[in-house]
DNA sequence: ATGTTC
């Protein structure tokens, strides 16, 4: 338990630091007793800090997996009014802007993929770049790049990736709109034009699941899943683009900030006002690194199908849902009994819109969103649906993974590339990486348990659990 | 996360 904050307990799974000195707005931590023990001492002054930001309404939050991040924590969400001096800050949506989650469903039972799955592993990893600095076959010149900027998704399906019917089931429809492609500068630009359809590095991945358990029969039903299904996540962002785009902006924020009357209690935290020249052009900026990686995981959509109707012709991939976990996006809350339009920041935090939810396409309108947890490599990862209270504990928001437990230097000095992929084989799961100190850095033993992190978001209503699974196949940056 | 330090 934290020495420094004075954390009071609210509910089992609540904890709330009251405002105090700076803060304008109290702090909220949603975690089981464990999860906030175990969590560095950093998050809860991050957020304490970021409850201080001009124009937050309610409350800082921090997920069940938070950990300690650049300025904002990792998996933290705050929300900010235009009209009472709100801010957008770049560092509260984090380098890999947009980055997130795809999950597709095959059409296929674990029993078809056994026979073949060596043969689907060294196909995917052929096929879809992977590592840092991966290019792909995709080669855009500028004009190529502001379509893509502007289009996201829906480009990348009229440029022959995949199908329209896929972009019902995308954020956005597959479109952030209010992109400004002039407001990307040309480095960012070009450490993007051969990038595009590439997985990248870090915790990136594909990975090939079976549907173990279901938790919601109805729900699941609803999603198209089944146990015993094969189904396919693909984890990843908007690669170099996002990252310059973050690295621009961040600078340009730290050196407006006098101007606008903004005192930092960290320069990491830096921001400008959503009203401001400067607040707009991130924006315009950040919606089109968005739309960056709503392209990008779309393109690799269409590299996965190609793959699979290679090697099971039979198979039939079909969206069940795209989520982004590092955003800001202008959504209508309810706060203190009034509907408000708000500048919603989840950094390492998934939107859960729940049944109702007028943005939801029809098919899932009175279910709620698909919330996909990503689990680090060779544990399971969970498939969730937003709820309906979610709206007033989080702005809609969740957890997005399990969160690292030990920095990933100290994770290369207790294991070996190697060994963790024979280990891994050992049980079935079937690891390609062009880096085994990548996979070194990402062995399951470096992250928290991403089930305890799921058991704590569902009881404290953030999200209701709909499946887990489980990984056969995965293809590590 | 990241042309893993412009």
């Amino acid at each position: 338990m934290s020495e420094t904050y004075p954390l009071q307990r609210e509910s089992e799974f609540s904890w709330r630091i009251e405002p105090t000195g700076k803060m304008r707005v109290p702090g909220i931590i949603y975690a089981d007793e464990e999860l906030i023990r175990a969590m560095d001492d950093k998050v809860f002054e991050q957020l304490c800090n970021v409850a201080g930001l001009p124009g937050i309404v309610q409350a800082a939050y921090a997920m069940p997996d938070a950990h300690w991040g650049y300025g904002f924590p990792i998996g933290g969400v705050a929300a900010f009014d235009a009209d009472q001096g709100g801010v957008v800050s770049a560092g509260g949506v984090g380098f890999d802007i947009s980055c997130g989650v795809r999950a597709l469903r095959t059409g296929l039972t674990i029993d078809e993929i056994e026979p073949v799955k060596k043969q689907l592993a060294d196909a995917l990893f052929r096929q879809i770049p992977v590592g840092v600095g991966s290019t792909g076959r995709i080669h855009l010149n500028d004009k190529g790049m502001t379509a893509m900027l502007r289009g996201g998704a829906r480009w990348a399906v009229e440029q022959g990736f995949g199908e329209m019917e896929d972009l019902q089931h995308i954020e956005e429809k597959g479109c952030m709109a209010g992109a400004v492609p002039d407001e990307v500068s040309a480095r960012a630009r070009k450490r993007q034009q051969d990038e595009m359809g590439t997985l990248g590095s870090g915790n990136h991945y594909l990975e090939v699941q079976r549907v173990a358990q279901i938790y919601d029969q109805r729900i699941a039903t609803a999603f198209g899943l089944r146990e015993n299904d094969v189904i396919v996540f693909i984890h990843c962002g908007s690669r170099g683009l996002g990252h310059q785009i973050g690295t621009e902006f961040l600078k340009y924020m730290v050196l407006a900030a006098s101007q606008h009357g903004i005192e930092l209690p960290d320069r990491e935290l830096a921001c400008a006002p959503i009203n401001s020249e400067l607040g707009q052009a991130y924006l315009g900026a950040m919606r089109a690194g968005i739309n960056c990686a709503l392209a990008n995981r779309q393109i690799i959509t269409h590299l996965t199908r190609q793959v699979f109707a290679d090697v099971l012709p039979k198979a039939d991939l079909t969206l069940l849902f795209d989520v982004s976990h590092n955003t800001c996006k202008v959504e209508t809350h309810l706060v203190d009994g009034r509907k408000r339009k708000l500048y919603v920041h989840r950094k390492g935090a998934t939107r859960a819109f729940g049944p109702g939810n007028p943005d939801l396409p029809e098919t899932l309108r009175a279910i709620g969103q698909p919330v996909l947890i990503g689990g680090s490599m060779g544990t399971e990862s969970h498939i969730l649906a937003g709820s309906e209270k979610g709206t007033e504990l989080s702005f809609n928001s969740a957890c997005h993974g399990a969160g690292r437990a030990m920095s990933r230097h100290q994770a290369t000095k207790l294991w070996k590339g190697r060994s963790v992929v024979d280990e891994l084989a050992d049980r079935g799961i079937i690891i390609r990486s062009p880096s085994m100190r990548g996979v070194a850095e990402e062995a399951p033993g470096a992250y928290k348990d991403v089930r305890a992190v799921v058991d704590a978001a569902e009881k404290a209503g953030l999200a209701h659990k709909v499946a887990r699974v489980e990984p056969h196949v995965c293809i590590k940056g």
